[in-house]
DNA sequence: AGATTAGTGGAGGGGTGCCTCCGGTTCAAG
DNA sequence: CTTGAACCGGAGGCACCCCTCCACTAATCT
């Protein structure tokens, strides 16, 4: 599990800060996307700069901390609903795809942006859901001229729209689901 | 017309200065979106960021002489498709919607911020965009529980996604709008 | 050509952010 | 309790941006 990267500093005090940062960038990646300030995280989390430095040398680090248990959890979903009809399961994991887009802007951008990271982020955001989206399309839930990354572009633009409120939000993903059925 | 509202300087070295700091927004708006830096515009033109903030005191000033023409033309393009089928008018409105948004980061923008300026673009969208849109719906074409702020913010978030090119964009805009049909 | 002003441009003050470096502090092992 | 290693924080140098102000330049008028 991929999590296992995210190492933790030994000493007590040296993990409190740790935890800290962590939670401080995930509230400001969430607000701001991937450009949030670091000073303004290292501030959030009542620690100095240089600490935010010594344990994540680069924005990308502290990026990837905070993200690769999310994207892990959107993994482990596309596990759980293997045994439900294809194209529910596929309606389900997209969801929750759009669910975690409490990080947005990030996922948002980490579909086109270029990096190390972000290009690993992807990598498991694939491994876990196109399978579901083939057994959904082979089964003929899903129109046959679409792919899974058009699927996944198109409802990672919606999610970072602006809506009035939840509910629109949740229609439009809807209308655009129906746009995608065999 | 509202682009009557975007007044030229007197001197023709003044009149060359405002035509020179137009395009360079316009490029520099598309680029990196509402939040292009003024200097580097002023730079881009061959002129003293002063000469920019004479011309235009607010960056809502700038951009709106920017993009006001591109929206009355949208509006335009309402009034010129008003005699085809109900459903193909609205579609041909939307992706030539979408196509503007060379401009798409902005147009993005601009569906969801507050400002007077944006506002007063999305009053043009809006009424030029929503007329095509009853009518569809009035005609069967659309279904009933969609609103057109709904389907303008599908439009706008498939718009500002990242795509691998112009085909997969369409393809997808195609899906979304099959979504929306009656 | 000379006067008149509209028009120019960029220096400068204030702000924020990035990242490095290192003197000082604190944990925890003995 | 002592002490060395681990850890801390923020000052400081650099870069970029915003916006104002005003001495200067040159287009236009006569």
């Amino acid at each position: 599990m991929s999590s296992d990267l995210v190492r933790r500093p030994q000493r007590a005090d040296a993990r409190r800060n740790f935890e800290a940062l962590l939670a401080a960038a995930r509230e400001a990646f969430a607000e701001n996307g991937t450009e949030a300030s670091l000073e303004d995280i290292a501030r959030r989390a009542g620690v100095g700069i240089g600490t935010l430095y010594r344990n994540f040398p680069t924005r990308d680090d502290l990026f990837r901390s905070v993200y690769v248990e999310e994207i892990d959890q959107l993994a482990a979903v596309a596990v759980q609903v293997t045994d439900r009809p294809p194209w529910e399961a596929l309606a389900i994991w997209l969801r929750r795809f759009v669910g975690y887009a409490a990080t947005k802007r990030a996922i948002y951008e980490a579909l086109n942006r270029d990096s190390e990271m972000f290009r690993s982020c992807r990598e498991i955001m694939y491994a876990a859901g196109e399978p579901l989206f083939v057994r959904a399309q082979e089964a003929g839930a899903v129109r046959a001229d679409a792919t899974f990354d058009d699927v996944l572009r198109m409802v990672s633009g919606l999610v970072s729209a602006g809506y009035v409120d939840e509910a629109q939000r949740d229609r439009v993903l809807g209308y655009a689901l129906d746009g995608i059925r065999g």
